[in-house]
DNA sequence: GCGATCAGTT
DNA sequence: CACAACTGATCGC
């Protein structure tokens, strides 16, 4: 949940996610996705009254974030000032005070967030520097690193803040399953159960709350059958999520919901109401999307847990886990970093802490407060590839920042921006290190790790983080800056192309602003820039939005199957630890109230799954992933690349940079499980017939 | 009556 | 386990 007050140190006059209180005197407003806690007071009588005395003050979002606000009847008063931005689009906005007529430039980019359709970050440059609102966000691993628009010049932007996603930003939620083990999983389970006969539902006990999406319409398009659901005016200029959607309760997967969902499951009834289908009794299991959590050091990746005789838990996670945070931070390299959500149970202080002790040495500030740091040399900001789970024991343990490898280059040169209001120049290419020689490593912590008995290691108790130097916490105290404007007249904005206030810019034109990062220029040749694009219309005629552009639409089939990865330990499904492998009868009643949930243990054979089919999620999100490497940093498109990278920066990092949650090299060749098999031992475990447990060990 | 807040539930 | 939302009770305008 997010806790941000909605306003950034850097950009006090804009305010994020937040409605209310200091925010209601905001000259612009921003909405990163359409969750509720991310918009408090955006339809209280204060604001309404604020927007009507208030002409030039707009709300901006994602066009599909737009989309699904304005229809909900609640917001609709915003139609008139919602303007939605593209996706990686660098755009200008300017920020009047009415009152004083003051103005103050300012640069967005939306950045995919996939946390939810039209979830997105918020990347700002202005006099104040460059600053990156995080919204709430999933990124895989090197997710971020394919992201153009946070580089430059061949390297990552030199960013001021960022206000961080730490929803799961704590040492016990070190590792999820990513998106593609966690669908893959909870397909292959309701492939099991759907196929048995025509009887046979599945409920899909989903919150209200957008995110599942990409959840239904795989499923959707693997399996042929289009989910249930109660309401999809809002999907209906998304024609890749609506057509996999339908109100016909006449399906076999549900994600309908009803108060009393949970009663009803118990006496065989969907949430719809169906209880029955040609006079013959359904079959229904519920799934329930949670977010399942993993140690640093567990090598189990269970994605369905057996939670009663047909319930199951599938894992399912809106948020980066923590070895993600770690991941985006680290590349990112902020000189500061604040959270947005304290989670239930921790403080402020404590997530600080979390922060400070293991984020912060990534970033500039502490790298430069901390006097005994050498570095070896004045390489600038370098980043190769993201470091594995298992790796990165060592480096985030320790107590001292002692950056190995690429995290070692960059403070020296960087370390005076530290102190500076404006970006520097960034005029050296990022450079990268020869991916090769993480793998020895890599190979290295794997089998060590598997000599650890760390399950659950992270646990509180176990790993108390270094302390935090004092030197670190200066670095992060809030940088109260004063108002200025000496810069906010930027006559340089005038020589592009405008429209009312805000214009799509180029990073060209960044480059001309004198508190642009890129006032030294990129050295890089630009081989095309786009002419200043029109900003967007915000009236009316709605176009089909792309669920390419929302964000999220993690497509199974468009990772293909070169994936397959030799995890080990697949575990798809177990309950409690033990229960041994028995034989369960799941003969339902055809009617009464059924013992659906809770049965003990030892009712339910523990059912394991070893393939080697934990799906490496190389390639993921090609929406996100997509953009072009070619396209010179420091020139901006705006528009959608295809979905394979050519050439290039990421060329021959393809694999280094996949999303892999372990970084193992993925064998393209490796044999997948038969199908037959597969459904063999979903089918048992869909019925909870007992199945002889077959662990296979796999070799690296 | 509406909205904000909190506690509890799912 | 958490998340995000919903429900119901309470309080204030």
């Amino acid at each position: 949940m997010s806790s941000f007050e909605g306003q950034m140190a850097e950009y006090p006059t804009i305010s994020i996610d937040r409605f209310d209180r200091e925010n209601l005197k905001a000259r612009a407003y921003f909405l990163s996705h359409c969750h509720k806690d991310h918009m408090k007071g955006l339809r209280a009588p204060s604001l309404k009254r604020r927007l009507e005395c208030s002409m030039k003050v707009f709300l901006y979002c994602s066009p599909v974030t737009k989309e699904l606000l304005l229809t909900s009847s609640k917001y609709r008063f915003w139609e008139k000032r919602v303007r939605a931005i593209e996706i990686d689009t660098p755009t200008q906005i300017a920020l009047v005070d009415e009152a004083s007529g003051e103005k103050e430039e300012i640069v967005v980019t939306l950045l995919p967030a996939g946390h939810c359709p039209g979830s997105v970050m918020f990347l700002f440059q202005g006099s104040n520097g460059t600053v990156l609102y995080t919204g709430d966000f999933r990124l895989a691993k090197g997710e971020v690193s394919r992201m153009e628009l946070l580089h430059s010049g061949g390297r990552v932007k030199d960013i001021q803040s960022v206000y961080l996603d730490t929803t799961f930003c704590d040492q016990r939620f070190y590792q999820i399953p990513s998106r593609e083990e966690c669908l893959r999983g909870i397909l292959e389970l309701v492939r099991s159960w759907i196929t048995r006969s025509p009887n046979h539902m599945v409920w899909l006990n989903c919150k209200a709350a957008y995110g599942y999406e990409y959840l239904f319409t795989n499923l959707s398009e693997e399996l042929g059958v289009q989910v249930h659901v109660d309401k999809m005016d809002m999907f209906r200029n998304m024609p890749d999520i609506l057509h996999h959607l339908t109100t016909d309760r006449n399906t076999q997967i549900h994600a309908c919901r009803h108060p009393k969902a949970e009663e009803y499951f118990q006496w065989n009834k969907l949430p719809c109401g169906i209880t029955s289908k040609n006079k013959t009794v359904l079959h229904t299991i519920s799934i329930k999307p949670s977010t399942m959590w993993f140690g640093e050091r567990t090598r189990k990746t269970k994605v369905i847990v057996r939670t009663g005789e047909s319930s199951y838990r599938a894992c399912f996670s809106f948020h980066s886990s923590y070895s993600e945070i770690k991941d985006f931070l680290s590349y990112i390299c902020p000189v500061n970093a604040y959270p947005n959500v304290i989670p239930v149970g921790l403080t402020m202080d404590k997530v600080m802490d979390v922060l400070e002790g293991n984020l912060k040495p990534l970033c500039r500030s502490s790298q430069s407060a901390e006097p005994k740091y050498k570095p070896l040399g004045k390489l600038k900001r370098t980043r190769t590839k993201h470091l594995d789970s298992e790796e990165e024991d060592d480096l985030f343990d320790d107590p001292l920042p002692i950056p190995l490898r690429h995290k070692v280059p960059y403070q020296l040169t960087l370390h005076p921006e530290v102190f500076l209001m404006k970006e520097l120049p960034q005029d050296q290419p990022k450079l990268r290190q020869n991916p090769g020689s993480y793998k020895a490593d890599n190979m290295q912590a794997a089998s060590l790790a598997n000599f650890i008995d760390c399950e659950e290691s992270n646990s509180d108790s176990d790993e108390e983080e270094p302390e935090t130097s004092p030197l670190l916490q200066g670095g992060l105290g809030p940088v109260t800056l004063a108002q200025q404007n000496a810069d906010a007249d930027t006559p340089q904005w005038e020589v592009f192309f405008k429209r009312k206030d805000d214009i799509t810019v180029t990073d060209e034109c960044l480059e001309n602003l004198p508190s642009s990062i890129e006032t030294g220029g990129s050295q890089s040749p630009k081989l095309f820039s786009d002419s200043p694009k029109l900003f967007s219309d915000s009236d009316g005629e709605s176009t089909h939005i792309s669920s390419q552009n929302s964000s999220q639409s993690t497509h199974i089939t468009d990772q293909g199957s070169q994936g397959w990865d030799s995890q080990c330990d697949t575990v798809l499904l177990s309950s409690q630890e033990k229960s041994g492998v028995e034989s369960t009868s799941l003969n339902k009643d055809a009617c009464g109230p059924k013992s659906k949930e809770n049965i003990s243990a030892s009712q339910m054979g523990q059912n394991v799954l070893c393939p080697q089919d934990t799906y490496c999620d190389s390639k993921s999100r090609d929406e996100v992933n997509g953009v072009s490497h070619t396209g010179e940093p420091g020139t901006v498109s705006g528009k959608k690349s295809p979905p394979e990278d050519k050439t290039s920066l990421t060329s021959t990092h393809a694999d280094s940079q996949s999303s892999s949650d372990f970084e193992i090299p993925s064998t393209p060749e490796a044999e997948l499980p038969k199908p037959e098999h597969l459904k063999y031992l979903y089918g048992k475990l869909a019925t909870g017939e007992s199945i002889v447990v077959e662990k296979r060990k796999c070799s690296l």
